[in-house]
DNA sequence: AGACGAAATGTAATAACATGACAAGAGAGA
DNA sequence: TCTCTCTTGTCATGTTATTACATTTCGTCT
């Protein structure tokens, strides 16, 4: 997987790698993500709102540049803090996830619940599917309660290859 | 955290959060990857041998420049390539793990088994436990074979406060 | 309305992480 | 020895992320 790709892949579907209507599913996680600031009294600025529009549009793992591009595009600010500091509050509330081992964030999809999900990458399509019951999860609780950690955060990830590049391969 | 700590960190308990007699586990590490290499015809070349020495002697979780560093202090060369090439043939042949979270390296607690383990990462000392049997990693492989997804690596970190450190707090 | 403090933004500079490209050297087998 | 392959040395560059500080915006208190 090149860089370039993993930037302006064309193909996939990130969203459990299943179709979908794609403007309403951005309408309601905005409008989503606006009930949710207002209720919690958290300040969904321009910026931010324009950053989740962009990571929703894509519906794909976007890298901070790539975010910062669009934003200059749109006449936001161009320096990278722009970028980084709303990737921190989308992330920080929830309404976006950081994907490590692409050093990039795709929205959330599923904003109705606090969630630590786990995520499924596709090498060839760079699509992403959030799996948002992960018992992998649990299972990490039940070690590091057995070892003493205490867990904040946890990273769960797999890279492989999803089932539409699975059948475009055996053809 | 600081990356600055995350390079120089001076505690933490990186095997399991516990202590251990550090030479022997060196040399046994050492003398397993030697075996390793020579079973499957690898050719454990002295950058790569010192890389591997490196990480085993820091025994926690070291990015690619403060490698760099030290192999330029060894007499090898210094330009970024020369550890990247040689974390790749550590990390390829299992004698290493990378740390997506701190994009930073850590020398293979149990070189005898092929596996991809989880890992606890203590925020506060950055010490990196390797967590060998997972179950969280059964659990994902379950969860993508109802998807369809097919699974070639899978990273699992939890990030959080390890045992030594909560008790330092609470005191 | 005016003053104040906290939060958010704008901007420049720099740090930290990683790869591409190509030349030169070392090892294994014909 | 020739040659093919793998490995290393080196320069250059690309990509990701943070620090620092000035400025603005917003809520709140009076």
């Amino acid at each position: 997987m090149t860089r370039e790709t993993a930037k302006v892949s064309a193909e996939g579907h990130p969203l459990g790698f299943a179709q979908h209507d794609h403007s309403t599913c951005m309408n309601d996680a905005l409008a989503a993500a606006d009930a949710r600031c207002e209720e919690d009294g958290l300040r969904f600025t321009p910026v931010r709102r324009k950053v989740l529009e962009i990571l929703l549009q894509d519906h794909r793992a976007l890298g901070a540049y790539a975010i910062l591009d669009k934003l200059r595009e749109d006449g936001f600010g161009s320096q990278p803090p722009i970028a980084y500091r709303a990737l921190d509050f989308l992330v920080a509330n929830g309404l976006a996830h950081k994907i490590e081992r692409l050093n990039a964030f795709i929205a959330c999809a599923d904003t109705n619940h606090a969630h630590t999900p786990a995520f499924m990458i596709c090498r060839l399509c760079n699509a992403v599917a959030e799996e948002l019951s992960s018992s992998a999860r649990n299972a990490l609780h039940e070690v590091a309660r057995a070892t003493g950690f205490k867990i904040e955060r946890t990273i769960i990830e797999a890279e492989g290859i999803c089932p539409s590049c699975i059948n475009k391969t055996e053809s």
